[in-house]
DNA sequence: GTCTCACATTTCGTATACGACATTCGATCC
DNA sequence: GGATCGAATGTCGTATACGAAATGTGAGAC
């Protein structure tokens, strides 16, 4: 017994494996993708490679020069800005949807990532602790069972990991950002949903004055 | 002189026209989407359109069914419900964002949008509403210079409109709704923030709750 | 009459082919 | 020697071709 609907196609395959490339940063911001190379690297033809682009120019991941071809979009501070800005919003509705819907499971789940978390960010490993980070804040998605945020901000982290990648001085790698989770994660739990949400928030706005400048 | 970057491709103008008729219901829910067919209707090969199906699926407007083929996503309750929730929390963000933004021209379009919106609702012109609903809110995401939420939002509002022109009885088409786009953009244009912030969020809630029953 | 199994048909995903456009490079002209 | 124009090349968008998988169909068995 497998899952229902595994990532089966060629396109979807195509997809994963550029977005992936280019969230972690082996594929550079202004490199250009020629789709014939793309299609003989991942050992397809051209067809799925110019589908898959053509999601990410909807998505902003790249970018048409008009001329030729399309290119890795920059890092583009606005976006990275705009994105937090979002979340401000965004992160508190979630939590406060989220704090009537935690499971057992669910907590065990949200404690162990902070954990994890906590104890990445102690062994000062940046790039595992920022997938805790996204795990964490994933895991609030999920529960909040609104559809529209998770897929919303699963793109955005996206676009955040690119950033935060190219950056190293990102928030998310702190112990303070932590010791921020765990408290938010603390109310939830106690089912004080208003009072998690006023930490989410201001867990963002740390975060938007973290972000360094230019 | 014409826009720069038109949308030329086959693939763009196949996407457009699909989520149009989709969004307008001219192709109903629950319907399939033979791409021979849908080729030869727009007297394009099969190849573009499997790309912007493929783009449909990401965006939860086509269903795949496994078997044969894509169809019309229903409509679903729960995500027109996800999107009002989401809702309460971006566009007070959004009136936020705009207020402090808002230009001579931005106030006249602003007005005009306000005064059409309530003649069409009072001429008892659904459709027409909607749109000047969906130009209202479009305004506020743009002078919000949050590329996130404008992007975000133009998307959820053709899941909206989809919903809204299934279900005859929505809100968006009574007048309270433009007294009340009338008071948040006074407020806007006032500079008052925060006030036209809650007035939004509360035009929010009042949206929410006349979601009609089952 | 109904069930079953094989064969025909549909339709999709993907590969390959083609034509258009732009860029590049080289040859010619001054 | 440098500028300019045209041919060669690269690369994309799109059309067409092909193979696989699943559905429809019809004949034969009971």
């Amino acid at each position: 017994m497998r899952a229902l609907t595994q990532n089966k196609t060629l396109l979807d395959q195509t997809y994963e494996a550029l977005l992936e490339a280019i969230c972690t940063g082996s594929i550079k911001a202004g490199e250009r993708l020629n789709q014939d190379e793309i299609a003989a690297r991942l050992s397809v033809s051209r067809q799925p490679v110019n589908s898959a682009i053509a999601m990410l120019k909807a998505q902003r991941f790249v970018n048409d020069t008009g001329r030729r071809g399309v290119v890795v979009a920059p890092i583009d501070r606005t976006i990275f800005e705009s994105i937090y800005t979002f979340r401000t919003a965004v992160e508190p509705l979630a939590v406060r949807l989220a704090t009537g819907r935690l499971t057992r499971d669910a907590i065990t789940l949200g404690r162990d990532v902070i954990e994890r978390g906590k104890r990445q960010v102690q062994a000062g490993e940046r790039s595992a602790a920022l997938r805790c980070d996204i795990e964490f804040h994933n895991l609030i998605y999920t529960l909040s069972g609104n559809l529209i945020i998770s897929d919303t901000m699963s793109l955005n982290w996206r676009h955040l990991q690119r950033a935060m990648i190219e950056v190293l001085n990102v928030p998310g790698a702190t112990l303070r950002v932590w010791k921020e989770h765990d408290e938010i994660f603390r109310s939830m739990v106690e089912g004080d949903a208003e009072g998690a949400a006023a930490m989410m928030h201001a867990h963002m706005i740390n975060a938007t004055l973290q972000i360094p400048e230019e």
